[in-house]
RNA sequence: UGGGGUGUAGCCAAGCGGUAAGGCAGCGGGUUUUGAUCCCGUCACGCGCAGGUUCGAAUCCUGCCACCCCAGCCA
């Protein structure tokens, strides 16, 4: 991992702390961890709590515990401890041995509990959830005690044994820890350490009736496991003062501190997993990792880069302030990545046929004998009957259009100027045989970077871009810098080429442009007088290869989806962009790409970052998803 | 309303009594066979507000204001 993506110095508050406990030696070995609910997939904002976590770790020479943190199972799956396991190994974190589980210390935990109860600190409560809602009272109104508070070590201990042998319903009871109904701290009022829950866990089976809280299981957890600085976000500050109880009423083998920093939010990105859940549940999404998801697996499919990740959640501060982060820092922080590192490659979003009518790259003949017509035509100089063998109806339209404009003047014009053309003799006839010519252009598959070179075969029918090109002349060089009648534009890494002409369907849209390139322009300044208005991509409609294309917008059009409305409802559904999700299936490629591995991510130039598709891409049918677009600093003018 | 947290540029923020870093966005210019990248320049007489202490305050003190979190048998 390179110093840019770590934080090398002691660059946050919770560092300095850190920096301190070492020097002074309270902290021999840092050990972190990182503790998710798998009860949802990981999003961004999980993404900067693991660069905390195991940044800290590498930083200081320590280490991180992946934990799943599977203390109710009722919300639990082993779908996402996989799915979890999967995305924080993508990210390229390497966590300390084997991955560890709360569950895995249930047995501990229910014993700490009976000596709690054994120490008159814990006590069986049979007040329903309503009535403990009532009794905790409210910020202005102090809690008054259970009624069941005073019960005895005995009645205790063996209520909460039978709890856990199953004896009472759900909800029945619970085993609660006796600190102080009057405290301002509403998390201690008697907090609830266990509740009856009869279901079985995704690790533990049945073997357990009785659940404990995140408040008697984490502190406890992070104890067991040795974690010195145990980092959680700031709507945990008020459970500090429990977390800290628990460990100095328990034997617990070692004193974790618990420290908290802002949760990193975007700006318009849902980051709840509760609504997340309902995007995929309601089918607004095809699933945690629709590419449109700010989850780590939807970012992935996205084409974004568990390096651009990493970069763009060290580049934020671990600061106690919880800010919104405009989304467009971390688009540019994606775009800066793959600049770096996307090889370069053409792709036409919205076809439109191009025909260079002078292109001379004639190569091989190359016919299927099935395509090849056969007519006569006298040769305009020599007034001789020529039989022409045409191999394709492009060939054949491309010979009408030349007799048409009066292009041709002899055959041997035809097959020099024209270039598409060979002759051959056959029983002393002249047979004119044409293909469909290719030369094979060359092309960096990076401006700056050497990451090879791609071929380009270029063919007299290419695509360009529809809106690379306009029949109206009066624009500007400045304000449009691509292809218009009658002027002049470079094909990117090929000719610099003129439109000369427009063809249109009965509707009026354009079908077909003609073009002419000039001669020796590949890698060279066409001569005077010809200078290019910009330049274009393109694809050769022969030899490139049809691709699906989805293109992606931001899910949300409101910049704070979660706000609440004036009736003080949080309606993110109400702010859905419903033009999230585009396909098009009519885009053209260059030939490589339809052979790119699935997940390799390329710049399409002029377009953006694009990904093959980590599951439906295939060299049959390439599909691509759109990453992100350019920079555009000319759309705004 | 009780408790906890936070207020520095459009956004994220550094700053730890010595005269306002950096990133994103924006703006102006240069290079360019991607309207990209890259490069140069520009962007807070000001640090939520009002007082006070000090030679000196974003930093210390007092009061006020705004926003976020807490009344789950969720985490």
């Amino acid at each position: 991992m390179s110093s840019q993506e770590t934080p090398s110095q002691v660059s946050n508050f919770i560092a300095q702390i850190i920096d301190e406990d070492i020097k002074s030696g309270k902290t021999s070995q840092l050990v972190t961890r990182f503790p998710p609910e798998p009860n949802g997939y990981l999003h961004i904002g999980h993404a900067k709590s693991i660069c905390v976590n195991f940044g800290l770790a590498e930083q200081f020479g320590g280490v991180c515990n992946l934990r799943f943190d599977d203390t109710n199972p009722s919300k639990e799956e082993q779908e996402f401890v996989d799915a979890i396991k999967a995305d924080v190994r993508w990210l390229g974190f390497e966590w300390n041995d084997e991955v560890r589980y709360a569950s895995d210390y249930f047995d501990q935990f229910y014993d700490w509990a009976q000596h709690l109860i054994r120490e008159g600190k814990a006590y069986v409560c049979d007040l329903s959830p309503e009535q403990t809602s009532d009794y905790r009272g409210d910020y202005n109104t102090l809690g008054k005690p259970s009624p069941y508070r005073g019960r005895s070590v005995e009645e205790n201990l063996d209520l909460l044994e039978r709890m856990k042998n199953g004896e009472f319903e759900d909800g029945a009871k619970v085993l609660r820890a006796k600190i102080d109904m009057t405290s301002p701290n509403m998390i201690l009022r008697d907090p609830v350490m266990y509740r009856i829950l009869r279901q079985s866990h995704h690790q533990t089976g049945d073997k357990w009736n009785i659940y404990p809280t995140y408040d008697f299981a984490h502190g406890q957890e992070d104890a067991i496991e040795g974690v010195t600085h145990s980092i959680c976000t700031m709507e945990f500050a008020d459970h500090k003062p429990l977390y800290e109880w628990f460990l100095d009423n328990l034997p617990v083998p070692a004193k974790p501190a618990q420290y908290e920093f802002g949760r990193l939010n975007l700006s318009y990105t849902l980051t709840s997993k509760r609504k997340l859940k309902q995007l995929v549940d309601d089918n607004v999404v095809s699933g945690w990792d629709d590419p449109r998801m700010p989850t780590i697996s939807g970012l992935r499919r996205r084409g974004f880069s568990a390096h651009a990740i990493r970069s763009f959640c060290n580049a934020l501060p671990v600061a106690k302030a919880g800010g919104v982060v405009d989304v467009a820092q971390f688009e540019s922080a994606v775009r800066d990545d793959l600049d770096k590192s996307a090889p370069r490659a053409m792709c036409v979003l919205d076809p439109v046929k191009l025909i260079v009518t002078n292109f001379g790259g004639l190569n091989q003949v190359n016919i299927n004998t099935a395509d090849v017509n056969e007519f006569i035509r006298v040769d305009p100089k020599t007034k001789k009957k020529v039989l022409y063998r045409i191999a394709t109806e492009k060939a054949k339209a491309i010979i009408k259009y030349r007799e048409e404009h009066g292009l041709f003047e002899s055959i041997d014009d035809l097959v020099n100027v024209s270039g598409i053309a060979e002759t051959l003799v056959e029983k002393n006839r002249d047979v004119l045989v044409l293909n469909d010519p290719k030369e094979i252009l060359s092309a960096p598959a990076h401006p700056k970077i050497d990451l090879g070179e791609r071929q380009l075969p270029f063919t007299a029918e290419l695509y360009i871009d529809r809106a690379d090109f306009s029949e109206d002349s009066t624009l500007s060089r400045k304000k449009f810098k691509r292809l218009v009648l009658g002027e002049y534009v470079r094909l990117r890494g090929a000719y610099v080429i003129k439109a000369d002409d427009v063809i249109k369907d009965d509707a009026g849209e354009i079908v077909e442009i003609k073009a002419s390139l000039v001669p020796g322009t590949v890698g060279e300044n066409p001569p005077e007088g010809m200078k290019p208005r910009g330049v274009i991509h393109w694809v050769s409609a022969t030899e490139g290869r049809q691709a699906t294309v989805r293109v992606y917008d931001r899910l949300f059009n409101h910049p704070a989806p979660e706000s609440k409305d004036e009736n003080g409802e949080s309606d993110f559904m109400q702010h859905l962009n419903h033009e999230s999700f585009r396909q098009l299936d009519n885009c053209w490629v260059e030939p490589g790409l339809a052979s790119a591995a699935p997940e390799s991510g390329f710049q399409f130039e002029r377009e953006g970052y694009f990904v093959a598709d980590r599951y439906d891409h295939c060299s049959d049918k390439p599909v691509f998803n759109m990453t992100s677009g350019l920079r555009d600093t000319w759309a705004n003018k």
